[in-house]
DNA sequence: GAGGGTCAGATGGTCGGACCATTGGTGACT
DNA sequence: AGTCACCAATGGTCCGACCATCTGACCCTC
């Protein structure tokens, strides 16, 4: 049927996919302030009608947000604007690496690039408040010495208060969404750790550097102890017999 | 031969949402080896039958795979995964940037705190191959010094090839996803931009610095050339009338 | 026989409707 | 007044159908 043309000059072919309409939507609703964190959305059935999509359309798009972690269901509750910090899920870097063959060692020296960054700009505009927290962070990890687990709780955790002390939130997304495959594997290993209390000891020295105000030398202590982090993790790694048989496993 | 009772005989529970039993069941045959980029996935009725969801709940999975950037679909053709460079696809960061209002400035803070990174490490351990790909895009930037539109396209490639010189496929990613973003703006005021000849000089000592394998001096040229173009959109940006009523449009 | 145009099957995209599972509030019962 | 059971609202899943597009094989023309 040649004749059959539905360009229609009116309505050019400018109409999106029915999920990247939803999208489209509820980002503009976001842009324009309507929506915003914590918020619910209108149930599935009204917001298909207002958008002008069924509701399998409409469910589409929706999942699409959910993947990028915009929004949240719960069912036979609604569904709402992701709340809480900013947090890019780990799942699309976690799938990257599968894809790609990323290593272990390069996605340590990438947070490393990000890590240094933050210690630094943390030393010269950390605040008071921010500045306490990390204080509290290494006074948890001297009282946890003993239970390695805990123990790496409170490492990640001032590992992310340097990031926000660093007054940069995009920064601090990225390295929560790096840190949060390192931990994964680190979560394995870390009952074989030895020396807590020097690893305890290196995140005083870049607490103190931080406080201090002197971004070189929080540069400096944080990548020593990055340096010697990703040393500890590796001889803790070979420690173990591990599975090498898997070909694509990196991460 | 049961009617019409829909499975979860002998399965227990504890099972996974359908879509994301289809998230897994990908992401394993990917971890596996079995799917690599640029292959075709099967048809999604037989992929349902197969992992053992209905069609709708296989899409939605699918849905969260393309919206990861994980896979791509071609109406009549079929579902592939993704090939080409690894690519964090820019949505994610973009609806971070309009939920929590990451400013133009912290962006910016964030890439430089990456290619920062980058070019050290660039200059540290950048094969011959890289360099000369670095000469091609600093001799475009001269050559297309009164078009200032493929001046932009040749300056993005050209900080696109430091970050892959890295030898970090992870660090190339980040910086790839946020410097889409900036280039977005960017590319609406480039126009007005002046001192291209500066900028394709300043360039051209950051590909110096590399070659010569001088981490230092390739991190302080970035640094400085960064800080100039900050300094250089802001003003293009000034210069424009724009649009201030937006409320939470930053990015 | 070779080339190009055409048609059918395969495949993803959309839709409407239906039913199930979970949640949270409300009203009835004690 | 407190507790509990019920029910409406809402997201989760599924079915079947039809449309839009692409691919490849078939057929007609030269």
């Amino acid at each position: 049927m040649p004749t059959a043309i539905r360009g229609k000059t009116s309505k050019p072919d400018t109409e999106l996919p029915a999920a990247a309409q939803v999208v489209e939507f509820v980002r503009r609703q976001i842009e324009a302030g309507r929506l915003r964190p914590g918020d619910r959305l209108p149930a599935e059935r009204d917001l298909a009608e207002e958008i002008g999509v069924s509701r399998p359309s409409l469910r589409s798009g929706l999942q699409t947000l959910q993947a990028l972690g915009v929004i949240q269901s719960r069912q036979g509750a609604g569904t709402f604007i992701a709340a809480g910090p900013p947090r890019l899920g780990g799942a699309p870097l976690s799938f990257l690496a599968a894809l790609h063959g990323f290593t272990r060692d390069e996605m340590f020296e990438a947070r490393r690039v990000l890590e240094l960054g933050a210690a630094s700009l943390a030393a010269e505009r950390a605040t008071q408040e921010r500045i306490t927290a990390l204080a509290d962070e290494v006074a948890a990890m001297f009282a946890s010495l003993d239970d390695p687990q805990e123990f790496l709780i409170h490492d990640v955790q001032f590992h992310k208060a340097v990031a926000t002390a660093s007054g940069n939130p995009v920064l601090a997304t990225l390295i929560d969404t790096i840190s949060a495959l390192v931990y994964e594997t680190r979560k394995l290993t870390v009952e074989r750790a030895h020396d807590l209390k020097e690893s305890a000891e290196m995140h005083r020295r870049i607490y103190r550097a931080i406080k201090a105000g002197d971004p070189e030398k929080a540069r400096d202590e944080m990548g020593t102890h990055l340096a010697l982090a990703r040393q500890a993790q590796a001889s803790e790694e070979e420690a173990r017999p591990a599975k090498r048989a898997n070909s694509g496993r990196q991460v």
